[in-house]
RNA sequence: GGAGGGGUAGUCUAGACUGGUUAGGAUACCUGCCUUACACGCAGGUGGUCAUGGGUUCAAAUCCCAUUCCCUCCA
């Protein structure tokens, strides 16, 4: 009767040697095995961005896992390859803070020296965080984003998209930082508020005698105004809708349209649009259609468009345009306003948007294409699915892919000195421009033979935009390539469809003519206690690290697998995680129990009512599980086997056949529930395992198989006993009322409640007569 | 301005698609209990105008309309 598992509860310390036993067996191994269907997970290569890592992040990654674990419960052929995503502007940053250097003051080589190390050292600390999560992907052949085997297939495809004529080059505003001389991103914008002058300057409307008054902070962009707006709803301006106004000083017309972004409110309501005051200028040029006039060169100077005013620094031009406005009375008020200027994070200075040229993948004619596949891909859950429709609608341009950064793959172009001709390399090898002679001699127009390199690299998405192609061995490994592509499943974060998905299903159609997946798979994102996303820079980023280091690996995947239904936000505190670990100790004492009894795992000729109900409630379970299983929704089999496994199972079934399994005078009905008490044991375990791959493991080769439990396959449900489970509610509600009526009555020896072992006169009723036996024995009630 | 998601006991959440038991569970709190798996436990208990208003219906947390608040994304 000693028990086959000593400790009193779970130790997580035990995951490391778990760990270490999983890394020399074959347990998660893929090959091409053609008997077997191939199970590919597209798995979103991580950026090492360093500590803290993102709690939400490390959730989402034990989720992935669960993804692989349950498809390999299920029969398939799993690969899960693991990647780390290395190129872009986050370590580009990370690099200029921690060396006080800034990249362009910086030798190319060196810089990209710098920023590799940095990598490396954050990658290590991030393979082992996923490495102690028991993530069971293939370590072994990880792959970096910036490998040079990587960076070619980018490349590659880059120049297959060029010879099919899907890549031109073209003139796109973008954020442009005069003082670091680069274009920047969005997210390299900072806003501050900044004392600024608001100009009112009268238009006269063409064909009337009256005016209309806008209201402007960049009046020396007047030259490149192209259209007014008001409010559609703001009635001052309602008859004047659609009529023109001649812009002061440069004599042009320009219509004055509807717009729902005038506030009118903001100054006198009517809003100049000029090429390129901000980003809404940019959008209602988009909208619009309107011809942009180009106001400003790289140099921060007008361009000739602004005649009289060409050639001055925008600071000259807004005041030289003022002084002449106000001469000739065109100038009604001017009024000091708190603006929100957008600034360059670094130089502090004020942000401007000037078009420049840039490459284009053109998507826009495969929007029809990619509108249905996002029709055929099986979204789980399926809401997501609206995301990536309304993204779809409104896609407005070509794809820009080229940026002046320097960690990034190459544009593999080099430039005719003679002719300016761009000329592209054959496929096949990783090339850098920028630093190396091309790999031909002659132009293929002019035949010159001096060269320039190229020295932009691509916009980031370009490379983790084939991640479906680079794992499948796309133009490497036709057999594996074929067998494992198109791959099943896209797991990933819902605030990346408009970016990773999308850009992904653009690519990879382009390429292949095919969806790079059938599945996608979108969960939340981890937020706050209060509910709000956590983010560097509000703070509230919680490190999933030490959490997992105090509370081991299997809690944290039952909590996060428990926590929040798929594709929902879910909230992030550690006392729900306590919670987790409570389970796991329970499970490990139920464990503890039925190991004491020999393992019977065949079913015995005789099979007692109380055992055939549990049977009945765990095939319930079995159904319940299997249906979260096949959508890669954990949170309802997390939550279903907790219920069943503590609320049922442990509090009513374990202590109903107590009785049974200590007597054994009574072989028949001992060996019925010891039968039971395993097999319900060792499904919960089986049901369990891709989301507590350790804890499941130690139990189930402590108990049942040398094998480990990961070489299993998931239980089927037997529909077993089907109408025993109308018992359920009655067994509980009766224990219940036992319960309560020993606490309510006092011991006369005592003076205490009446012990749960004690005796009392309480007849089972007639409707629970299958389970009489056991439920006199367990409440020691009058025979 | 547009889109998506959400508002259920102090806190978190299930139930909503397919209307019908006493709105289920967790956590926190209170009370009692070491009952031979577990005090990381057991038993009991307090706590809910299911955001608001209207509609459909014999019947609404659930379906419809409007309002409101919160979160996220796009602008």
């Amino acid at each position: 009767m000693e028990p086959k598992i000593a400790a009193k509860s779970w130790n997580p310390t035990l995951e490391k040697i778990i760990l270490k036993k999983w890394d020399n067996s074959d347990v998660y191994r893929f090959s091409i095995f053609k008997q077997k269907k191939a199970f590919v997970i597209d798995t979103p290569p991580p950026y090492p961005s360093g500590r803290p890592w993102h709690i939400g992040a490390a959730a989402h990654y034990a989720q992935i896992d669960m993804i692989a674990r349950t498809a390999r419960m299920m029969k398939y052929n799993v690969m899960f390859p693991i990647g780390i995503d290395r190129n872009g502007l986050p370590v580009e940053i990370y690099t200029e803070k921690k060396y006080k250097i800034r990249m362009r003051q910086t030798d190319r080589e060196k810089f990209l020296d710098l920023c590799r190390v940095a990598l490396d050292d954050l990658e290590s600390e991030m393979i082992e965080i996923m490495k102690s999560m028991g993530i069971s992907g293939n370590f072994g052949e990880y792959y970096r984003t910036d490998s040079d085997e990587f960076r070619s297939l980018t490349q590659d495809t880059f120049i297959d998209l060029w010879n099919r004529d899907l890549v031109y080059l073209a003139n796109r505003p973008n954020n442009y930082c005069f003082d670091c001389g680069t274009t920047i991103a969005d997210q390299e914008i900072i806003y501050s508020e900044i004392l600024t002058k608001l100009v009112y300057i009268s238009f006269k409307i063409q064909g009337t005698n009256s005016n209309i008054i806008i209201a402007s902070t960049r009046p020396e962009l007047l030259f490149a105004c192209q259209a007014i707006i008001v409010n559609p709803k703001d009635e001052r301006y309602i008859d004047i809708q659609g009529k023109f106004a001649i812009v002061p000083i440069f004599n042009r017309e320009v219509k004055i349209l509807p717009h729902p972004s005038a506030k009118p409110e903001f100054g006198s309501g009517a809003v100049m649009v000029c090429s390129y005051g901000d980003q809404n200028d940019v959008q209602i040029f988009r909208q619009i259609g309107l011809e942009e006039i180009v106001a400003l060169n790289k140099n921060g100077v007008t361009t000739a468009a602004a005649g009289p005013y060409a050639g001055l620094h925008v600071n000259q031009a807004k005041m030289k345009i003022i002084e002449d406005l106000k001469s000739s009375g065109f100038i009604e008020k001017e009024e000091n306003i708190m603006h929100r200027t957008p600034l360059c994070e670094r130089s502090k200075t004020p942000v401007e948007i000037i078009p420049l040229q840039d490459y284009y993948v053109k998507q826009l004619n495969y929007i029809p294409d990619l509108r249905n596949l996002a029709m055929k891909i099986k979204f789980h859950p399926e809401m997501h699915r609206q995301i990536l429709l309304n993204w779809l609608d409104s896609v407005a341009i070509d794809w820009p892919v080229s940026r002046r950064r320097f960690y990034g793959t190459e544009i593999p172009i080099w430039y005719c000195n003679r002719c300016q001709t761009p000329n592209l390399p054959t496929p096949g090898k990783y090339y850098r421009p920028w630093k190396e002679k091309p790999p031909f001699e002659k132009c293929k127009k002019c035949s010159g033979n001096e060269f320039t390199g190229e020295e932009r690299t691509f916009d980031t998405w370009m490379d983790s935009s084939i991640t479906p192609l680079f794992i499948t061995k796309y133009e490497k490994d036709q057999e594996l390539h074929s067998y494992s592509y198109p791959t099943q499943i896209r797991p990933q974060g819902k605030d990346i469809v408009r970016t990773w998905l999308y850009y992904t299903m653009l690519r990879c159609f382009q390429l292949t003519g095919q969806q790079p997946w059938s599945d996608v798979w979108v969960m939340g994102y981890g937020i706050d206690e209060k509910g709000e996303k956590m983010s560097k820079s509000k703070g509230n980023v919680i490190d999933p690290f030490p959490i997992i280091h105090q509370y081991g690996a299997d809690t944290f995947r039952f909590w996060s697998a428990s926590e929040g239904n798929l594709g929902y936000d879910f909230r992030c505190s550690e006392q729900r995680i306590t919670s987790a670990q409570k389970f796991l100790s329970k499970l490990w004492n139920i464990a503890r129990f039925i190991s004491s009894f020999d393992v019977i795992l065949d079913p015995p000729s005789h099979i007692d009512s109380s055992d055939k109900w549990i049977i009945a409630e765990l095939s319930k379970l079995t159904e319940e599980c299997r249906k979260g299983f096949d959508n890669f929704n954990f949170f309802i089999p997390a939550n279903a086997i907790r219920e069943f496994t503590w609320n049922v199972f442990a509090s009513h079934y374990m202590e109903m056949v107590k009785g049974r399994t200590y007597d054994a005078t009574s072989e028949i009905g001992q060996r019925s529930a010891v039968y039971t008490l395993h097999t319900s044991l060792s499904t919960i375990l089986l049901l369990l395992a891709p989301i507590c791959p350790f804890i499941t493991e130690e139990l189930w080769t402590t108990m049942y198989s040398t094998k480990s439990i990961h070489q299993q396959h998931m239980p089927q449900s037997q529909n077993c006993y089907k109408e025993m489970t109308k018992y359920t509610r009655p067994i509980i509600d009766f224990n219940s009322m036992v319960w309560n009526k020993k606490k309510q009555t006092i011991s006369k020896e005592t003076g205490k409640p009446l012990s749960l072992k004690d005796f009392v006169d309480i007849d089972v009723p007639a409707d629970l007569g299958l389970f009489k036996n056991d439920l006199q024995i367990m409440h020691n009630l009058k025979k």
